[in-house]
DNA sequence: GTTTAGCACTCACCAGCACCGAGTGCTAAT
DNA sequence: ATTAGCACTCGGTGCTGGTGAGTGCTAAAC
């Protein structure tokens, strides 16, 4: 196998028009097909030549001796890299997808999964949406409210309008209106604080029940600011499984059983994105094609991702994952393109 | 075709038999198998003619003339209305469920998520949980939380502490301080209201700042309560639908994806289990076969839905879907038992 | 040297066909 | 009422030969 990294004008412009006709059939490519299509000013037998030859360096495959040629994972690459010219998104994929991120979006939850939904129906792929990352870091306002006199229910208001409740036993009886007080302080105290300080800030061991239940709340405030944060990608939505039968490739169910118990394993989906977010902190769309993910189960499938950013701090990962026989060119930029949305909406939603 | 609601013993015993065999082979099952594997005492000839008029009257179906018999719905009503000896949980499933709730749950949609995910693994099938619905329900206690001078979020928090957040703009700017006491004024004047009740709060139309925002929250407050009331299920969860793909039914790429278009549209399933549950108010698990549901998609699709408790007021939907061969016997007590957990993990989440 | 026309060859796909066997319905004997 | 016996049905399987898209190679043309 030759290793030459760069191919000649007429081998790209060959290698482009393969990946373009196939993605499009799904159905290899043959040599009469190219030259009426796309290649006119070269004979089909030229064209079968510089086929065989991209064939014999890595860049396509023949399924079987006397089968047209599709693209192997290294040509996809090629392809990706180099040749690839990005479509715009259109306006109907506008309209489609700006309705869905309100100018004032109530929660995160609520906004990445609208965010997994429409991005599955613009890419017809599998949508996969990380929660953000070092969200809900600072505390932006608390509730204690009475259950009885013996247990009250915490509710805390997180940056990102993340919204956490527990309920907690009071070392000390106490009504309402004593709760609501040590509510009020706190609030005044503990606002726009981390874990690490809320920790730090000074506790008045007076001795008396109020610092009692002082104590108990600011332990409940911790434990559910902490246990929060502590994984790695916390949350893991994914949207548009059904996209998935619609292609020819997981006609075969066993083949689309061994990706689902992938995207289904939240925990698995979290591993894996991890483990390719960290390989690269580059801006911008990147694409995982075929084998080059090292999961054994998705092979034969590619994955389109970025981050979303809002200021600085809070980023997550967003993407679809979908057969390698994908519409890159198409789908990069509307990932792209949604992940832009979800990071104005996020910024509106932090203010 | 006869009407016949009663079977004699010996219908009653081999329809029995032609369920329990069907459901765990997926074959047709026939005279001899059925003579051989369960009814000794009858040769296969008789069994021949059972078979042949419980075909005539509805309860089996005859894939074509030189097959076996497969369960009709009718059938399956049948069975699982007299027939079905419902089997114990098993040691080894509690063991698996359990764990999964834990003594002191931190927020409703953790739990209902474990649940989905482990009702899912116990039964083979997929698994749906709609959120906690508020029927009929109180405000227990609010909040107004200030995002910049002109939009506010409001925390609700109702009867069974549903916790529910809206943001909402003022029609007035206000700081958080101002907010607060309308907060407070509010929780004092509304607690333990209805909807209808709060509407009919005399409104001081005082034509200050301060009547302004408290009409604003006063109508986000019976936003929020009706919204919820009236809508059906609100949050509708599913997990499992990789069990789907091992059951030899789906082998047929068309009709998983008729089924996941269903179940991944949260509104069709909402739609679906509102209309279902509506139509008995009976305690215990309901199981819908095949064709009694309107959904022309789920043909060939069973659900097994119970309803879960926690007090009296807050309840939703649990239960699975799956191929209408599905162990009812062993699913039915699988759903009640993962659907007595949840409510009681969501008693102590509610104290 | 590069390109191209021509041609034999390969191989997946499909339709047709015979065969097999599980399972039935019917009849006559028990 | 039950059962043994038997002819019949019909989906599934595997074999066969034909078809056509597509190739690789060779020799001629540029």
């Amino acid at each position: 196998m030759d290793f030459e990294l760069t191919l000649d004008a007429r081998k790209q412009q060959i290698l482009k028009a393969v990946v373009s006709d196939y993605t499009e059939t799904g159905v290899p490519v043959g040599s009469v097909a190219l030259a009426v299509r796309h290649l006119g000013s070269w004979s089909s037998a030229t064209i079968r030549n510089e086929l065989s030859t991209l064939v014999e360096i890595g860049y396509l495959l023949q399924p079987h001796a006397s089968a047209g040629r599709i693209p192997s994972d290294r040509g996809y690459r090629y392809y990706v890299d180099f040749l690839m010219e990005e479509e715009q998104v259109s306006p109907a994929v506008r309209r489609q997808v700006d309705p869905v991120f309100p100018t004032r979006p109530a929660a995160v939850e609520e906004l990445l999964e609208a965010a997994a939904m429409v991005l599955a129906l613009v890419t017809d792929a599998v949508s996969i949406v990380t929660g953000p990352r070092a969200l809900g870091s600072r505390l932006k306002h608390l509730d204690v409210v009475s259950l009885d006199p013996h247990h009250a229910l915490l509710v805390v208001l997180l940056e990102g309008n993340l919204l956490q409740q527990q309920v907690f036993p009071l070392s000390v009886p106490a009504e309402q209106e004593t709760l609501s007080r040590i509510a009020a302080e706190l609030n005044a105290v503990l606002r726009g604080l981390d874990p690490d300080a809320i920790e730090a800030v000074p506790r008045r061991d007076a001795g008396d029940a109020i610092a009692a239940l002082r104590a108990d709340t600011i332990a409940q405030v911790l434990l559910v600011m902490r246990s929060d944060g502590a994984g790695e990608d916390t949350v893991v939505i994914h949207d548009g499984v059904r996209n998935l039968l619609r292609q020819p490739e997981f006609g075969d169910v066993v083949r689309l059983r061994q990706v689902l118990d992938i995207v289904e394993e939240e925990r698995a989906l979290g591993q894996l994105l991890a483990s390719l977010d960290l390989a690269k902190s580059v801006q911008g769309v990147h694409v995982v094609i075929g084998a080059e993910n090292e999961v054994e189960q998705l092979r034969g499938c590619s994955l389109v991702l970025t981050t979303y950013r809002a200021g600085d701090a809070a980023r997550g990962t967003i993407g679809v994952l979908g057969p390698t026989r994908m519409r890159y060119s198409q789908v990069s930029p509307r990932v792209r393109y949604v992940s832009q949305r979800v990071g104005q909406a996020l910024e509106r939603l932090l203010g």
